[in-house]
DNA sequence: GTTAATTATGGTAGAATTTACTATAAACAG
DNA sequence: CTGTTTATAGTAAATTCTACCATAATTAAC
C-alpha cells in the first residue's frame, strides 16, 4: 500500500469558513438560523451557510468574525469553532479530473442575542434569518454541517452558560426557562423544579428589579455572576 | 474597516494533520501519548505530534489514519476529528515577511488499545509512547493541542463508550476501573459504588468466564454489549 | 370595588439515586 | 487450617429528583 505508484503530491487548499449561526428569539418561540441566498454557481439561487474564504494574514477566528460583521450588526455573541469538513470533491468547483486546488471548510458555531443582530440592510435580499423548524434545502455539504451545529448548540446549553451571552443583561426566570424549552422541546423540564434547581446553585443574582408590565405577578429580573459559576466550568453540570 | 487598502488576496494552504494518539497501559498504571522525534528544522531534535502533511486526493480522515498506520502497528482504536489550527505565522515555516503558502493543522484524537499497538521497528529511534506525567518540551503549538487532546479525552471517556474499543475483548471490572483511575485520578470513585452502577446500567454483559491466575478470588469477566448501549446514545450519561 | 384570571413563587411528600460503608465469598500462601 | 488477598453483594443514611399543590401579586372584567 505505502509503496505503489500513487501519487504523493501535496494537495493545495483553499480554506473556506463557514458559519452556523444560531439566534433565539424568545418572545416569538423560535431558534433561528441566518442562511445567504447564492448569487453565483454553483448551487445559484439556493440558501447556504454565511461563509468565505480566509485571506493572507488572516485567522480562521478572525475570518469567522468579518462574515458575522458583513452580515449582522452584532454585539453580544457566543463564538466558537465547530468541525473541518475536508474530503476532496465536496465542493463541485474543484475539478474532479485533475489535482487543482481543494476547498476545506472550517466550521464555526455562533450564538447572537437577537435583539441586537440587526441585518445590515445592503444585504437585505440575500440575508435571512430561518427558522430550524422550516428549512429550504440547502447548497454544498451545508445541511449536514447545521445538523453538527445545532448537536453543539444542545451540548453547550446543557454544559456552559452560554445562554447568558445572548439573554439581556436582566432577565426573568420565565426567559431563561423558554429558552431551554425553545431548543429541546415542550417538556423538557418542569418549570418549578427548573426554578429551584437554578436558584440553588447560586449564579444567578436577584437584582431586586421587577417586571413592570404585563398580566399577573411581577416577575423578578435576575443576573448571571460569572464569578459565582467559576466552580462549575469544566464539571459537569447539566441544568436540564 | 472594509474598505480600506488591506490585502484580499486568498491564502494559500497546506494543510496537515496532527495526532494526539493516547494509550493505557492498565497493568503499569500510565497514560502514554506517541510522540516522534524530528530530525529535520526547525525543532531538529524536540518531539512531535505525528504528523504529515496531505496529499492529492486524500481526506483528512485517510490522511490520519495513514500517520497512524505508519507509525504503529494497530487494530482497535478509537479516532476523531479534534480541532483545526490555523492561524498565520504559527508554524515557522511560514515565510513572516511575505505572502507565501501557510500551514493550517488539523488535528485528530485516537486511543489505541496498548496491547495491539506495537512500534514500528523501522522507526524505533524516533518514535517512542511518552507517560503523560513526564513530558519533554514539544515542538511547534503542540502542548496545545496535547492538552486539547487531554481534555477531549477525559469527556469521551465520561459520556461515551470508547474504554471498550481499547480494552480487551473480555476484561474484569478492575480493568474497567483501574482505566478511568489512570484518567480521573486516585480519588475519582469508589469502587464498589462504580461496580453497581455499570452494572446496573446493562450494557456489561457477564461472559460467564472467570480470570484464572492471581491472588485472591477470582474475578468475572465481561463483554461490552454496543446493542444495549443504544439507548444510551446521546444522552448524557456520567460513568464517574 | 369586587371577583376572576393570570403569572410568579415557595414548598412538600414520596420516589429514586448517591454515598460511605460493612459483610461475605472464593481463591491462594504458608 | 488459618490468614491474606481480591471480588462481590448489600444496606442505611443522605441527598436529589419528580410531580405536584398552595399562595402571592398583579391585571382584566364587570
Amino acid at each position: 500500500m505505502k509503496n505503489s505508484s500513487e501519487p504523493k503530491k501535496l494537495a493545495d487548499f483553499k480554506v473556506g469558513v463557514d458559519n452556523v449561526i444560531f439566534s433565539l428569539d424568545i418572545r416569538q418561540n423560535r431558534l433561528l438560523v441566518l442562511l445567504i441566498k447564492r448569487i453565483e454557481k454553483p448551487f445559484e439561487n439556493h440558501w447556504s451557510l454565511p461563509g468565505t474564504l480566509v485571506r493572507e494574514g488572516e485567522s480562521l477566528e478572525a475570518s469567522a468574525e468579518r462574515i458575522l460583521a458583513e452580515k449582522i450588526l452584532v454585539n453580544n455573541l457566543y463564538l466558537e469553532q465547530l468541525y473541518t469538513f475536508g474530503g476532496p470533491h465536496r465542493d463541485p468547483r474543484e475539478d474532479p479530473t485533475s489535482y487543482g486546488d481543494r476547498y476545506l471548510s472550517v466550521s464555526y458555531f455562533a450564538l447572537v442575542r437577537f435583539e441586537d443582530s440587526g441585518l445590515i440592510i445592503r444585504d437585505l435580499n440575500q440575508t435571512a434569518w430561518h427558522d430550524l423548524q422550516n428549512l429550504p434545502a440547502l447548497a454544498f455539504d451545508h445541511q449536514e454541517i447545521l445538523n453538527y451545529g445545532y448537536r453543539r448548540l444542545r451540548n453547550k446549553l446543557e454544559y456552559s452558560p452560554i445562554a447568558f451571552d445572548v439573554l439581556p443583561e436582566v432577565f426573568t426566570l420565565a426567559d431563561l426557562f423558554q429558552l431551554y424549552t425553545i431548543v429541546f422541546g415542550e417538556n423538557f423540564s418542569d418549570y418549578s423544579n427548573f426554578r429551584s434547581r437554578l436558584l440553588k446553585l447560586g449564579f444567578l443574582k436577584d437584582t431586586g428589579l421587577k417586571i413592570t408590565k404585563g398580566a399577573g405577578r411581577p416577575a423578578s429580573l435576575y443576573q448571571f455572576d460569572a464569578e459565582a459559576f467559576a466552580p462549575f466550568k469544566d464539571k459537569p453540570l447539566v441544568f436540564i
